[in-house]
DNA sequence: CCGAATCCGGGGAGATACTG
DNA sequence: CAGTATCTCCCCGGATTCGG
């Protein structure tokens, strides 16, 4: 078509490695966090409370997942009550770039996907 | 923090909208046959090849999925043996960009990912 | 060749109750 | 406050079979 260039970006073995960064950003809820995350640390319960519906599971999983992957450093304060603070790394913090554009992207063209449904599921059935 | 500007973009119900997309995005096969599209219209069988794994009733909801999204436009060839093919809409290729951004900061990082997974992997446990 | 329908197993995710 | 543990339910996704 109007390739100037195959994408070979996503080819190959390359597929396995974009597909597990594809499917964190996909998860329900590690790429909230991270946004969130963005304007600086916050405490474990803080986030529960920012980010409506989610469980304290959900939470304690996503935030191991995303300190695994090493897109969050987690600083435990030996205190009493204890205190645990979350914040981006540096990685953590690149990725914001990327998935704000695909947020932007997202918002700019809802309108057009709701549309293309209604139009879809409204023949035939 | 660093914020020359608190990203309003996945704010309020915002979320909601964006979540949906990030999730087509995070699905396991609907980047992977968005990407191959990019090079011009496939048949049903040609993608089915293509995509190594992927079985047949996923290959045909994936492609529902992104057809009822607008994505992907799909043409029915009343020929006999029957012909589909599957092609990008203008929707469906502006995709491509985000995507593509996504997808060089996974390969750009991938090493860093991993290697904070061996880290975290190999203390405590 | 393209796709729908059905059956079925495994993992994800919520709710709840318990520790340090 | 910040988790962990256990249970359960549900949906996703593969395999298979049938239809146009």
């Amino acid at each position: 078509m109007d390739d100037t260039e195959t994408p070979r970006n996503l080819a190959h073995g390359n597929c396995r490695k974009v597909s597990r960064v594809l499917a964190r950003v996909g998860d329900k809820w590690s790429v909230l966090i991270v946004m969130l995350l963005g304007n600086g640390p916050r405490r474990f319960s803080e986030i529960r409370r920012m980010v409506d519906g989610i469980s304290q599971r959900m939470l304690t999983l996503t935030l191991r997942g995303l300190e695994r992957d090493g897109m969050v450093k987690r600083t435990v304060y030996p205190t009493v009550p204890p205190r645990v603070d979350y914040e981006l790394t540096p990685l953590g913090h690149s990725l914001r770039e990327p998935v704000e554009a695909l947020g932007s992207w997202a918002l700019a063209n809802t309108h057009r996907i709701e549309e293309a449904q209604r139009t879809f599921d409204s023949r035939d059935l």
